[in-house]
DNA sequence: AAAATCACCTGTCCGC
DNA sequence: TGCGGACAGGTGATTT
């Protein structure tokens, strides 16, 4: 699940609830989440020490710790934070455990082995090495269109591009898409200025709203897509049909009315059926 | 070279 | 009820 917004809320749940306590205990299996690091050099780094602040780029969230290292963790589709006081309460699939001096955990669960957890020096060195494109929030509406010249993919596969722009994942690729009225399988390039202004623009107001809602769907706006996904249902905004189809290679949910398809001159995809 | 597709894991859901 | 296969919101490697 966690795309941008997602992640923005483990964000506020973490300096809610994890910051400015000694980690006295930590708890990590071996695996893919630990790559090129171990359990043991990532509880000598972790151990004592507390953490001051977090940051957020894309989907990754960074965990400041007062010996000015930072824990950065990715959380795949399935990972997510849970902070908790009584042993018992550990959730499933905990991959990182940390124990506070406050009797409090803090625990990084990820049922699918998808995310990573890592250690670095300077989190913007870190983007850079991982080809992180700016964060999906930052961006002025010039350098948005800067970014889509000369693409000739799919206008929904560029929104997931994270070394174009870091956060937005499949999910809210659809949502945005929905509310600038643009089909998925558009090609980047043959979008107006205006399609590109607006795009921008509800690319900004999605994912803001989506993190007021606290990424819970039932929490969006009624003429959101998103919560709607897979019940085979009406469009929100014309009582169409919403289709249900393969974009990029990923489930993809749109209206046909609302984002009606590019002639087939402007389709961004190699292979049309 | 850019863009699409596959492979990676594991749990769930659906149809037979 | 049991079982096989498709599928899931992400990403990096491989292929086209």
């Amino acid at each position: 699940m966690p795309e941008l917004p997602d992640v923005a809320c483990l964000q506020q749940y973490a300096d809610s609830m994890a910051l400015h306590h000694r980690i006295d205990d930590v708890q990590a299996e071996a695996g893919p989440l630990l790559e090129n690091l171990s359990p043991g050099v990532l509880k000598d780094h972790l151990r004592g020490r507390t953490f001051t602040r977090t940051r957020r780029h894309g989907k990754y969230l960074f965990f400041h710790l007062d010996n000015e290292e930072w824990l950065c963790i990715r959380f795949g589709i399935t990972g997510y934070l849970d902070y908790y006081r009584h042993a018992d309460e550990i959730p499933p699939h905990t991959r990182l455990l940390l124990e506070f001096d406050n009797d409090h955990h803090l625990a990084y669960s990820s049922r699918r082995l998808m995310g990573a957890i890592t250690l670095t020096d300077d989190p913007g060195r870190f983007a850079d090495e991982h080809d992180l494109g700016p964060d999906a929030l930052s961006l002025s509406k010039d350098t948005f269109k800067a970014l889509a010249q000369d693409h000739t993919g799919t206008i929904k596969s560029w929104l997931m591009d994270q070394s174009i722009i870091a956060g937005i994942g499949n999910m809210y690729a659809d949502e945005i898409l929905f509310h600038a009225r643009i089909h998925p399988g558009y090609r980047v390039d043959r979008l107006t200025e205006s399609q590109l202004a607006g795009l921008h623009r509800k690319t900004g107001d999605v994912l803001n709203r989506a993190i007021e809602a606290r990424a819970d769907p039932d929490r969006m706006p009624a003429d959101w897509l998103l919560p709607l996904r897979s019940r085979n249902t009406f469009c929100p905004h014309c009582e169409s049909g919403l289709k249900k189809t393969t974009v990029s290679g990923r489930t993809t949910f749109y209206c046909p009315t609302c984002q009606p398809s590019p002639a087939s001159a402007d389709w961004g995809l190699r292979k049309q059926h």
